[in-house]
Parts: structure tokens; sequence; C-alpha cells
DNA sequence: TTGCTCCTCACGTCACGTGAGGTGGC
DNA sequence: TTGCTCCTCACGTCACGTGAGGTGGC
């Protein structure tokens, strides 16, 4: 009798061996065994001890192999009782396309940090009573459909609310930073908190902000809030005997994503500008 | 009474309204509520209802943008009563080194589907009982550390069960397929389970399979198992006035990952050989 | 008696989704 | 009365990890 029991578990191993030499935990074993997803070849009928034998790495391997791979234990499950070379590659297949999403997901979050960086270290370095004219390299954004204004004037907030559950079909997504777009200079003056077009900075976009001059500004404020901005720049072309030459961009460099306030987003306002031409001055 | 009310509720919204607006679910907003990282403006005493303003867009924003990002909540809840444009920068600094470790385990769960489909594939066309003569290309694997075989004959599975701990030491995943390496054809012959280093097929690995022409015969068996093959391989190659050339590589084309029965394994055994020269025969 | 291994619950994790059962206003 | 919206539990998800409390053999 002893020796029956002896020859029976005289070359398996206990749960904690098994453990050390396959790397699987003690608890993931357990749990393993709980779901009959491995089990060990052998139970202790009076102390309920685990038995496993050296051999079953081979049957081990199996499930950490695929859960390796990320594939759920109810497939690897359904797999290990039917398993064969074709239904092996078809499930790589439908892996594969899963592992193709998430890299598509994570170059999209990569996108979103790389954008939002961008604005927030070129904020930091701003000093922000200035107007200066600056040489900007081209910018890709997203420019939104046209806003619709209505009579009782809605506020930019409203206009953009109106936006959000249509974001999917205008492929907008606002993780990327929002900003506005006035065609002319005039519309930003009369109104700027009704931009003509939202836009976002999002690296896919069609609309370019082109390379060139531009004035440059920057002021506080909850979203289309510009203060005596629009003003400034006026007085300053006047001065510097330049024309406004392009349509008016506002960015929000930080904005609520990276400051507490919302009454003190940094906003930049850009556009681009020329010699005052003698032909003609609008 | 009732017009106070009014003027309170008259801008906010509903849960389902504000739902609809933002795209966030409301099971979401009820627990973003309930753990009090986001919650509505004001809540009905009587009925309990929430009700959210639309300015709230806002503060959600920046619960969804960091959300979208893969943030988990108690960190967008801690970011949220202290962020400012450094913190940020900070927090993107670290999830961009979570989703670069994220990308690197998703190539390697490349790497793997593509190494393990490669040999399935090659298994599907075998003629499993002929010996052939093919030139195959140059191929990477990983060569383990020599086997050390003690005097009562460990067995293919106890030798290599000695490597399972020590895998991360050798840069050795068991995701690849695993083989056999012999150096000399006769150490084959005498104990074809008994091989001189294991090998896996690994893409990063230094050892390369040379191109050339090899003699290539198929069995199937557990591991370490090669019947009759090593005889029928010496034969062949005395019948066809052909030489060994270089090392006997063993590789398992279908194993226990893609095949119920273990002891049903494809193998693949190959080995470089030349034309019998007559300077030296050996 | 102490120390060690093993056991079985039971609970926590993470961010919700899904009912169940009930209320309030048109 | 019916239909709609909203509410609050409570439970399920997924694959374990972590005790708590207890056992058995040296």
């Amino acid at each position: 009798m002893r020796l029956e029991i002896e020859t029976d578990t005289d070359d398996l191993l206990s749960i904690k061996e098994f453990s050390k030499i396959t790397g699987v935990e003690t608890s993931t074993l357990r749990y393993w065994d709980e779901i009959g997803l491995f089990s060990p070849v052998k139970r202790n009928r009076e102390t309920n001890y685990r038995y496993y034998s050296l051999v079953q790495i081979i049957a081990l391997n199996f499930v950490t192999v695929l859960t390796d791979l990320d594939i759920p234990l109810k497939t690897v499950a359904e797999l290990r009782d039917e398993r064969d070379p074709e239904k092996f590659l078809d499930l790589m297949d439908r892996q594969e396309k899963k592992m193709d999403m998430e890299i598509r997901a994570l170059r999209h979050r990569y996108s979103i940090i790389h954008a939002r960086r961008e604005l927030i270290n070129s904020g930091l370095k701003v000093q922000e009573g200035q107007l200066s004219i600056e040489h900007r390299e081209s910018m890709p954004v997203i420019l939104w459909p046209p806003n619709v204004y209505s009579e009782d004037g809605d506020t930019f907030i409203e206009t953009l609310a109106a936006f959000i559950p249509k974001t999917g079909q205008h492929n907008i997504n606002l993780s990327y930073p929002v900003g506005g777009y006035f065609e002319k200079f005039d519309s930003f003056k009369k109104g700027p908190d009704k931009p003509d077009n939202f836009i976002s900075v999002d690296p896919v976009g069609a609309h370019m902000i082109k390379e060139g001059d531009y004035l440059v500004g920057y002021t506080r404020g909850f979203y289309g809030e510009m203060g005596d901005l629009p003003i400034r720049m006026q007085t300053y072309i006047k001065e510097h005997d330049l024309r406004f030459a392009g349509p008016v961009y506002v960015l929000y460099l930080h904005d609520e994503i990276c400051l507490i306030d919302p009454n003190q987003l940094l906003v930049q306002v850009i556009v681009a500008v020329a010699k005052k031409s003698h032909r003609k001055q609008d």
C-alpha cells in the first residue's frame, strides 16, 4: 500500500515544483484547474494535493503560448479539444486582425500625444502680452463643416456641442485640440466667439495652414473669448503698414486638458500678413 | 416657486440628453459620478435626477481625452485637481513609455505568429514518407546552450524541462517552435532523443541554418522520437553517393500547439549534403 | 511544538454594461 | 392606464493575486 502510493507519485511534482519549473504561478495553475483548462494528472484523495507530471509541460505550453498571444482562456479551451493546423491558422488570422486594430489604436494615441505636446510646448515659450510677426511652417488641420448661427446668437459652446454627436460622420476626433477659423479678419473682429468653422489640429487634416509670415497674438480666456486682442491686432497692422493676407486661425495652445481653470485657456491667434500693397488697399 | 425651479433647470440637460450630445453612455456618466470623477452640476432633491449643463462638455472632454489615451480613471482624477502643462507633459511621457511596451509586445506576438505560420504551412505541403534533396534558404534560429546528459539517461523532456526556468537568462522564448541540433549525423543516429542543443525558430537568432542543399525527411512522434528515420536517411545517402556536410536540425513543423495528440507531432529532419568527394570520405 | 506546504473559500481588481424593481409626470 | 425617463442596488465581466483560516507530515 505504502509502496503503491510511492510509485504513483514518485515521478510527480507538487504544484510548487511544477510552478518553479514552468514559471507559471501556483495561483494561475489552481485557476486553470478550477475552470477545467489545465488540470494536474493526479489529486491526492485525502489531502486534495495536486500532482503534475513532467510531460505536462507540453500540454501546459499549449496554454501558455496562446495566452502569451493574448488569446482569451475560453478560446484556448475551445481550441484545445479540437485543434488542428487549419483551425490554428484561422485563429492566428483572427488574432492578427485584432492586433492590427490595437496597433492602429496605439498609433492614434501617439498622434494625439504628439499633436498636444507640440501645442503645449509652443505655449510654454510664449510671451503672452506681445504681438509679433513670425514665419510659420505649414501645418495641417481638419476644417469642420461651416457653422450656422441662429438669430438669437448661439455661444461658441452651443455651436460646438451641436457638432459633437456628428463628429463620427465628419471624421473629427475631439481628442485633438480644437480651434476656430475665420475667413476674414473682419468676421473675427465682429464676432470673435463665432468662427466660420471649427478646426482641429489633426495631422491627417486636408486643410493646410500655409507656410508664411503671420501676425501672432495671445490672450487668455474661455472658448470664444478674445478680450481686446482683435483690436490690438488691427492696430498693430495699421501701425506697421501691413495688411491681412489670409484667414484667421485661433489655436488653443493650453486648453482644459492641461489647465484647471477653463477661463484661462491660452489662446493663440494667427493671421497671414503682407506688406501693404499700393495697388489696392481692401 | 415653480418659476424658480424652471429657471434653475431650464438650461440643463437630463442624463440622456447629455449622453446623446457627448456620446458618453448614461451608465458611464453614472459610474463617473459614483466614483466622484465627473458629476452633474445639479441633482433634484426629490427624484435624485441628474442635470448637466452644456459647458460641462468641456470638463467632460478632459476625462474622455485622457481615457481615450488609455489612462486609468484614478490617474485622470488625480490630474484633474492639479493639472498644469508640465504635469500633463509628464503624464504623456509616462504614457508613451507604456505604449512603447505595448507596441513591443504586439510586435513580439506578430513575430511568433509569423514563425509558427511558416512552419505549419510548410508542414501542410509535406509528403511525409518521402526523403528528398531540397535547396533551402538560410534561416535564423536560436541555439540554446549545450545539453548535458547524466548517465542514467535523461529524456528529451527532462532535459528540456531543466532549461525552462533558465529561459530568461538565455533570451529564449518558448512561444517559438522548439527543435533539436546535432553537430554530427552520427550523434543523431545514436541518440535521436538526445540533441546536442535545443534550438528555437526565432528570427532574432544568431545561429544560421545555412543556405544550401539538404536531405529532408519526415516522421511523426513525440519529442525526441524519430522511428526509423535516421536509418532511412543514412541508407538514402549511401544509395545516392552523397555525404553529410553539416549538422542535423530537427524541426517540429506541427507541434502540440496545433495538434491534439503529442505522439503525432510532425517532425522535419534536415541535414546539409554534398556529393561524395574522392579526396576524403568520412 | 514549529515550520513548511498545501488546501479551499472569499474578496479585490477595472470600468463599466445589464437587468431587476421601483418612482414620477404626461 | 400606458409609456417614458430616471433612479438605486446588485451582479457579471476577465484572469488571476492576495489573504484568511485550516490541515498534514517532519
